[in-house]
Parts: C-alpha cells; sequence; structure tokens
RNA sequence: GGGCGAAUAGCUCAGCUGGCCAGAGCACCUGCCUUACACGCAGGGGGUCACAGGUUCGAGUCCUGUUUCGCCCA
C-alpha cells in the first residue's frame, strides 16, 4: 500500500486509470481472504448461489449484469455485518458444450464417434478445465466477490451424487418414469428435447389440402402444413359430432402414393373448423395424432429419422432425403396422381430448437421422464403462501400459470457430456435397475455387476442445475454449510429462465430438503443492444464485457450496467451511457483527488467524537473552529443519501439507489459543498477553520464512498483506504447509516436558499453579459428570509459576489434584478443594463410566478381540499402561495420602478 | 386465443406508498482551459406524460376501454 504522502493530487494523474487500480486492488482482497464466508452463529447468515455460468466460451454482457447485482446485494450485506456467501461455480451446459468440442473435433476432421466416449469425454473436461479458469478470471475481473474457495462444478464428484441420489429418490416414489413417447427432437442436435426447449416462431407456411380415395368409392379431404409426413399416416380423423363425415367413420382410405388402407376414426380433439375438418393421422410425428392414435389403437409408422431424412418406411422414391426436400417431391407426386386439391398460405407456429434454431421433429422415442403434477402443488403453495417472494411482483402470476399448466418433463438426453443416468439393464435377463451406484449384480437373475448395462443417455442439464442451491452447500451430506446458510437468502437472475431454472429449483428444494430453496427471487431484465434487439452471434451485436473493462474498467461498466435501469425491465447498452459513467468515476477520481491534496497530515481522531454529535459549538475541541452552514448542510445530505440507498438497495431498487449517489456525489459533494469549503481548505481563514473544513470534508467523502462501494468496489476502495484515519478496506467497514445528530432540517433550507441567490446571481451575470472573472456587487432584499441568508452569506463567493448589502428596500441605483424565494437579488451595474432585455426577463418571471401562484391558490380553493388532504401537504402549499405573493410583489414593484427609469 | 410489459424532452430512459414548478444522461444554444476534473464549470432552450373515460380534494402515478410496439404461454 502507498503511504499517503505520496497520494495527492500532485502524484495523481487527472484522469481516472482503471488499470492502475483494479487487478491490484482485487489481488489485496483475495489475499486478506475477503471474500471467505464463515458459519457465525452469532451473526444473520446471508447466501446468494451464483447462476453457475456455461463453461462453453466467455460471459456476455448478460452476465456481467447478472454477477453485478448479486455482488452489489453481496457487499452490501457484508459490509452490514451478516455472515456472507456467495456460493460460485460453473454449468456443465450439456448440449452447448458437447457441440463447441464436436465443431472442434470436425476442424480437426474427426468425430466423436470415431473417437469414442470414453476419449471424447477426456477432450470435453480438458476443455472444461480451460474454459472454467477463463469464466473464473472473467468474474474476477468483474470485481465479484465470490467465495471462490468453494467454487463448484454440475460435474464434480459431490454434485454428480446428488444427482443421482435424487434421480434414484424420484424414481423410488414414482415420479421418474421411461417410456416411448412422442417427444422434440433436435435433429441437429441429435437429441431430444425438453418442451421449454422449443421457441415457437410464427412463420409463413402453407395450408394443403389432400384428397384420399376411399375404398369402394368417393373420397375425403385433409388439409395439412406438413405434406411429407402423409408418408407416415395410419388413420383419417374427423370429429364425433361432424354431419358432414358422420357417414364416413368406419370406412378405409386408400393412402396416396402408399396404397396403405387407413381407417377413418372419430375422435374428440379434431378441430372442425380448421382446413377442411378431417385430419390426416400421423402418430409418429405429430403430438396430437401420437394422442388419437393412442385412443384408436393405431399403428405407428415413423417416416423421419433422428438425422431428420426420410426412412426406409417412407419409400424408395423418398428415403434419405432430407424433410424439405421430400415435402417438395411429395407435393409434385401428389399434383401429378391428381392428389393435391388447394394450396393456401397460412401463417403458422413452428417449433425451433432452443441451441440451434433447427426445426424440430416431433417423433416417438424411448426417453425418461419426471411427473410434475404432484411436484407442482408444494412449489405453488411456496409462492402463493410468501415463502418465496418474487421482485417484481408481476412475475409471481408468470410462475403460478405455468406452474398450473405443468407437463411432465422429458429429462433423458441422446448426449454422452453430462450425469449418465444411473440405471441398468441386465443384459442377462432384462431387468432393470436404478441405483445411485453400479448394483454388485443383477437382483432378478444374479448376474455379476459387469453384466448390467448402463443407460446410454444423460440427464438435462437443468436436472442437476435444480439443485444448486443444497448440491453446493454439500447435500446429500449433512453438512453446517447446509444447516446455516440454506434456504439461501436470494436468488438474482434474469426472467428468461425463470421455468427452466428458478421454478425447478424451487421444485426440488421442496421434494428433498423439505424447504424453499431461497427466500426472495430478484429478477432482471434482458440486456439488448443501443438499437434495442437482442444480442445474438449472428447478428454481431454482442457486447464482450471483457472489452468494456478493458477500455473503461470494471466500475465504470457495472455502473452504467445498473444505473437507468428499473427492475425487471430490458436495458440497452450503449457507448454514450458507459461514458457517462466514465465521466462518473473520473468525477470521484478528481473529487478525492483535490480532498487528499488538503487532508495530506490531517488526523480525523481529534474530531470524530465533535463530529458525530453533529458539531455541537457547546463542546468544539480545542484547534477547531465553528461549524458553518454548508458543514450541516451536507452532513445533513450524506444522511439522506444513505437512508435512501439503504431503503432503496432492501427493494432491489438499484437503478434508483445509483441515480441518488450520482447527484449526491456530484450535485451536492462536489459542484456546492466542495467549492463552498475551499476558501477553508486553502487556510485563507486560519488554522482553525480549515480544520474543521477537513473534518466535514473527510466524514462525507468517507462515507460517500463506502456508500458507493457495493457497485463500484475498485475505486472507491482504492480511495477509501488512501483517506486518513480509515481501515485496510471499504469492504470489510461498515455499510454507512444516517446518524442522528446529522439531521439538520434548517441548515437544509438555509442552504437551498442560499444556493438559489447564488444561481440568481450566475444567471444574472450571464444575462447581463459580465465577463467571468469580474467580481460583482449585489445587493439583496430578503424580508423574512435575512438571517437565513445571512448565516450562508459568505457563498454568495460562488457566485463571484466581490461585496454584498441587505437592504430593507430595492435600490434606486440600475441595477439587473431578479426574485427568488421571496428574496430580490440586485446587481447594480452602471451601464451594463439592457432595459428592454430587463423588462422582459421580469415580465416572464412574473408571469410564471403568477401561472404557479394561480394554480396553488385554485388548489387551495377546491371544496373538500382543505378538509381531506393532510395538514402538510396544505400547510406546504400555503407557505408557498405567501411566498409566491411576496415574490409576484416583488416583481410588480420593480417592473414598475423600471418603468420610472425610461 | 390467454397473459405480461412498454408508450414521459430531439434520442435513451428514471419517476418508489397518488401531494412542492415532471427529472437525468446524451444531444442542442451561450460563455468559460476559474491552481480537482474540458471525461470539466456556469447559464439557457426544450415535455398536451399515447388516446378516451372514470375514481379522488388532487392522477404521469390508481381503475376501465382504445391504439401502437415488444415479450411470454398455448
Amino acid at each position: 500500500m502507498k503511504p499517503v504522502e505520496e497520494f495527492t493530487a500532485q502524484s495523481l494523474p487527472p484522469a481516472y486509470d482503471p488499470h492502475a487500480v483494479e487487478q491490484p486492488r482485487y489481488r489485496a482482497w483475495e489475499e486478506a481472504g475477503y471474500f471467505r464466508a464463515e458459519i457465525d452463529p452469532r451473526k444473520e447468515p446471508f447466501c446468494i448461489v451464483m447462476p453457475p455460468p456455461n463453461v462453453t466460451g466467455r460471459l456476455h454482457i448478460g452476465h456481467a449484469l447478472d454477477n453485478t447485482l448479486q455482488d452489489i446485494l453481496v457487499r452490501w450485506h457484508r459490509m452490514r455485518g451478516h455472515a456472507t456467501l456467495w456460493q460460485p461455480g460453473t454449468d456443465h451446459a450439456g448440449i452447448a458444450t458437447q457441440a463447441v468440442v464436436e465443431r472442434r473435433l470436425r476442424e480437426e476432421g474427426q468425430t466423436r464417434h470415431e473417437l469414442g466416449r470414453e476419449r471424447f469425454l477426456e477432450r470435453v473436461w480438458a476443455w472444461k478445465d480451460e474454459y472454467e479458469k477463463n469464466i473464473v478470471e472473467q468474474l474476477k475481473r468483474l470485481g465479484a466477490s465470490a467465495d471462490w474457495s468453494r467454487l463448484r462444478f454440475t460435474m464434480d464428484e459431490g454434485l454428480s451424487r446428488a444427482v443421482a441420489e435424487v434421480f434414484v429418490r424420484y424414481y423410488e416414489r414414482g415420479l421418474i418414469y421411461r417410456g416411448d413417447y412422442i417427444v422434440n427432437w433436435c435433429p441437429e442436435c441429435r437429441t431430444a428435447i425438453s418442451d421449454l426447449e422449443v421457441n415457437h416462431e410464427e412463420e409463413a407456411g402453407h395450408l394443403w389440402t389432400l384428397r384420399y380415395p376411399l375404398v369402394g368409392g368417393g373420397e375425403i379431404r385433409v388439409a395439412t402444413t406438413r405434406p411429407e409426413t402423409m408418408l407416415g399416416d395410419t388413420a383419417v380423423a374427423v370429429h364425433p359430432e361432424d354431419e358432414r363425415y358422420r357417414h364416413l367413420v368406419g370406412r378405409e382410405a386408400e393412402l396416396p402414393l402408399v396404397g396403405r388402407r387407413i381407417p377413418v376414426v372419430a375422435d374428440e380433439a379434431v378441430d372442425r373448423e380448421f382446413g377442411t375438418g378431417a385430419v390426416k393421422v400421423t402418430p409418429f410425428h405429430d403430438p396430437a395424432d401420437f394422442e388419437i392414435a393412442r385412443r384408436h389403437g393405431l399403428p405407428a409408422v415413423q417416416v423421419i429419422g433422428e438425422d431428420g431424412r426420410m426412412t426406409g418406411a417412407a419409400g424408395p422414391a423418398y428415403a434419405g432425403l432430407p424433410r424439405e426436400e421430400a415435402r417438395r417431391r411429395v407435393i409434385a407426386d401428389l399434383e401429378r396422381g391428381g392428389f393435391l386439391v388447394s394450396v393456401e398460405p397460412l401463417t403458422h407456429a413452428v417449433g425451433h430448437c432452443d441451441r440451434c434454431d433447427t426445426v424440430v421433429e416431433p417423433l416417438v422415442s424411448r426417453q425418461w421422464f419426471l411427473r410434475m403434477k404432484p411436484l407442482a402443488e408444494p412449489a405453488m403453495r411456496a409462492v402463493e403462501e410468501g415463502r418465496i417472494r418474487i421482485v417484481p411482483e408481476r412475475f409471481t402470476r408468470v410462475y403460478l400459470h405455468w406452474m398450473e399448466n405443468i407437463r411432465d418433463w422429458c429429462i433423458s438426453r441422446q448426449l454422452w457430456w453430462g450425469h449418465r443416468i444411473p440405471a441398468y439393464t441386465c443384459a442377462e435377463c432384462g431387468e432393470l435397475q436404478v441405483a445411485v451406484d453400479r448394483p454388485e449384480r443383477c437382483r432378478r437373475c444374479g448376474a455379476p455387476g459387469e453384466r448390467l448395462v448402463q443407460d446410454e443417455d444423460v440427464l438435462d442439464t437443468w436436472f442437476s442445475s435444480a439443485l444448486w442451491p443444497f448440491s453446493t452447500l454439500g447435500w446429500p451430506e449433512d453438512t453446517p454449510e447446509l444447516r446455516y446458510f440454506y434456504p439461501t437468502s436470494v436468488l438474482v437472475t434474469g426472467y428468461d429462465i425463470l421455468f427452466f431454472w428458478v421454478a425447478r429449483m424451487i421444485v426440488s428444494g421442496l421434494a428433498f430438503m423439505g424447504d424453499v430453496p431461497f427466500r426472495t427471487v430478484f429478477l432482471h431484465g434482458l440486456l439488448r443492444d443501443a438499437e434495442g434487439r437482442k444480442m445474438s452471434k449472428s447478428r454481431g451485436n454482442v457486447v464482450d464485457p471483457m472489452d468494456v473493462v478493458e477500455r473503461y474498467g470494471a466500475d465504470v461498466l457495472r455502473f452504467t450496467l445498473i444505473s437507468g435501469t428499473a427492475p425487471g425491465n430490458d436495458l440497452r447498452f450503449s457507448e454514450e451511457r458507459v461514458e457517462a459513467s466514465r465521466n462518473f468515476a473520473n468525477k470521484i477520481w478528481n473529487a478525492a483527488r483535490l480532498a487528499l491534496s488538503h487532508l495530506r497530515g490531517f488526523d480525523p481522531d481529534a474530531g470524530r467524537t465533535w463530529l458525530s454529535a453533529g458539531l455541537p459549538d457547546g463542546s468544539r475541541p480545542e484547534g477547531f473552529a465553528a461549524a458553518e452552514l454548508a458543514d450541516r448542510w451536507i452532513l445533513h445530505r450524506v444522511n439522506h443519501a444513505a437512508a435512501e440507498t439503504g431503503r432503496l438497495l432492501e427493494r432491489y431498487e438499484f437503478g434508483e439507489a445509483a441515480r441518488t449517489l450520482y447527484d449526491f456525489i456530484w450535485s451536492e459533494f462536489c459542484d456546492w459543498y466542495l467549492e463552498a469549503a475551499k476558501p477553508r481548505l486553502y487556510g485563507r481563514e486560519g488554522e482553525e477553520a480549515r480544520r474543521t473544513a477537513q473534518l466535514v470534508l473527510w466524514a462525507a467523502l468517507e462515507r460517500a464512498l463506502r456508500l458507493l462501494h457495493p457497485m463500484m468496489p475498485f475505486i472507491t476502495d482504492e480511495l477509501w483506504i488512501h483517506l486518513p484515519g480509515t481501515g485496510p478496506s471499504a469492504m470489510v467497514a461498515p455499510y454507512p447509516e444516517p446518524v442522528e445528530a446529522w439531521w439538520d432540517e434548517d441548515a437544509a433550507e438555509a442552504m437551498e436558499t442560499v444556493m438559489d441567490v447564488v444561481r440568481a446571481v450566475r444567471h444574472l451575470r450571464t444575462e447581463a453579459g459580465v465577463e467571468p472573472a469580474r467580481e460583482v456587487r449585489v445587493v439583496l432584499v430578503a424580508g423574512e428570509a435575512e438571517p437565513l441568508l445571512r448565516r450562508g452569506e459568505r457563498y454568495l463567493r460562488l457566485a463571484r459576489a466581490g461585496e454584498w448589502s441587505f437592504l430593507a428596500e430595492p435600490p434606486t441605483e440600475p441595477a439587473s434584478s431578479a426574485v427568488t424565494r421571496a428574496v430580490q437579488v440586485f446587481l447594480p451595474l452602471r451601464g451594463l443594463i439592457d432595459v428592454a432585455k430587463e423588462r422582459r426577463r421580469l415580465e416572464k418571471a412574473r408571469e410564471e410566478a403568477r401561472a404557479l401562484l394561480d394554480r396553488i391558490a385554485a388548489r387551495l380553493e377546491r371544496p373538500g381540499y382543505r378538509e381531506k388532504a393532510p395538514a402538510d401537504v396544505v400547510a406546504r402549499d400555503e407557505a408557498r402561495a405567501a411566498e409566491l405573493r411576496e415574490t409576484l410583489r416583488a416583481l410588480e414593484e420593480r417592473e414598475a420602478q423600471l418603468r420610472e427609469l425610461e
């Protein structure tokens, strides 16, 4: 750590350079062990589990937002003395990671099948090690204060055991079953995916009407959006009450191009309004048809394979063709055969794979499912009864609606990378056994363990993520962490994974821990580009957070991400907003640079007691001058900022909290307090006055830095530790709360009045074209406000007033004037008065005051107002009206005087 | 089809439990390198709070409906 003497305005660069600060600071925190969570029964626990980033590649800007919000909460709670654990980790991300490694293999001219399962997995593990390191490194550069000593990975031994354990327990409770069902199949990823992983997009397609000849004469017309599936039709269905077709039920149609005879069946699921009212039934490739086939005992024919190409069952003319090509051929062939009745354009929803955007092919296959209905019940109650609070609240309904309509979850994936399903089939007798560890022998025929064949498939990644809040804390072992930190406090994530992840964690938390996984869910919005578009690699509009960190620093990125946002709303990321945050960081830097140069050798200890007592004149310590108005005012405003920030963070209003501190630091502390304190700081008013100014400057800055620390940890800590009398790090200093003795409404009112007068003088100067450097003489007619103004008259120098006087009556000499808060401000400027301009300004001011007064007066006159409005609101209006009348009177008087002058 | 969100200054957005003249950043105009900061300072211009009703002493804020845009679910 640099000695304070070196750290002054003279030695500091005039622009903040994050590179010089951030990484050394982070190392210092790590070395000091500040991130490590300690179980301490005397303290209140606070725990956040980090949504585990994928080990696929790099962090994106959404991660930066997510982790910044968590870090703010974590740092804030840590500073408030809670035993804080931010549990970090990464996710194996089955499909995504397997896909990137396979792509890498392809570039080397290999396939995973050539490599074999075992060697392929070695490759993926190597990839994981490398990218996990990258990701952790990136999180550290963002300033994330997670307990890295507890880093977990979803495929760690312990977590894998948790997954197997959960699978077995669900299975034993009859909640997991295996069977041949129609699932969403991605031909590109070559695996089944869950309903959630299918995105429905409206697409311009066609509705083809086909003619199926009936055996024994006649025909039936069916409408379809997927004509290529007709090769796999095994029936035609009509609604049982549809008069048009009733008489055809039970007859047979001859399937064109195929020649197969298929029955006409009646089923209530048929929509009479759609198309011709008769539908072709393709059980293998359509979920609704699958159900119809089950009800009617129809066979299913697979005409599209797992690779998205037509199978042999589609007939030699089509076998091997991709789906799209088969469609064209089938239509051409139908047309040639006279089976095509009509084609109409139709927009309809088409399912796409969430991962690769390929059109999903529904098909029947043997998969594992988790029965959700019984699990959803307690998960709904937990939210309804408020044991879990969702913020913003509106997402509660979205959650409940989804839970109410929940369907079974297809949990098996035809991948290699992931948790292999702990199910074993005996090669001898076919017995299926589900167990955490490979059974020693077949329980039915006694065949040895090596004859038991483990299921080839792995589990959906989200199956393991669902256990995250307790698996990371050691479950299924009964650990101290689990007992102390579970249920965790808050879960922070984007609203886009409410179903994928949050809902499932609630389900499994309740199922295995018997308690909710977290008490609050805070959902934030998604990041979009400057034009409001979703960021995507294909669109090329992704922002790499590390680029931003490199160019501007992590604090700047963090502040950009949280300021100007409202809870749950998406936010646009733009260069301009980053620059605004950069400017703010630079502002803080320079304010501190100024402060440090004036605090050299200053020891706050001598004034600490006095300070915490609110600087009472009576008990002033030796060597300090009495406090000034600005001192009392800024302490009052520090209190206000602390109270507001605390209140807003409590409510997860990060954007508002950021704005509060921005305004406090920039407008109040820098623009007013520092300027007001400068004469004393430069020693122009003696050593004692300087001491007092130093004390207040120190107190205000020191607190401002601590207040801002959770949001901008690097710059605040760097500056804070270099202030005299602080400590090793703001990270472990208490979070400021209002000091009772600092509240001072009188000082606030007096200072506001002075500030208004200063602004008025500045305004008059500019209007009159007075050179900036020139001092002016100011005359004030303040009336009742005079004592108030007198308290801060010295600050008139902030408007470059060289001399000033208080008069009972307006001066007779020519002067430019303004009226503010019933104070008349005169600038006697011989030769500089433009009478016409002056009159226009006064007239405008008078009209504004009149309009406002009219509104307030009308309000006061309104029937019922005085009776029903709160007393303080009415009193405020009355005071304001009185002041306005006074202002108005002064303005009119002034205008009359001006007329006499002409 | 059901649900949710947004619509406020030229642009991007705040505005929390209804109550001081509706704010910020950027952009714009004027003047300043005033020994912390030109990534800055001072001053200024700019808004029918989408529209129509309603509740209320009082509505940008609450309710109903309409329009436009976006998202989620089916």
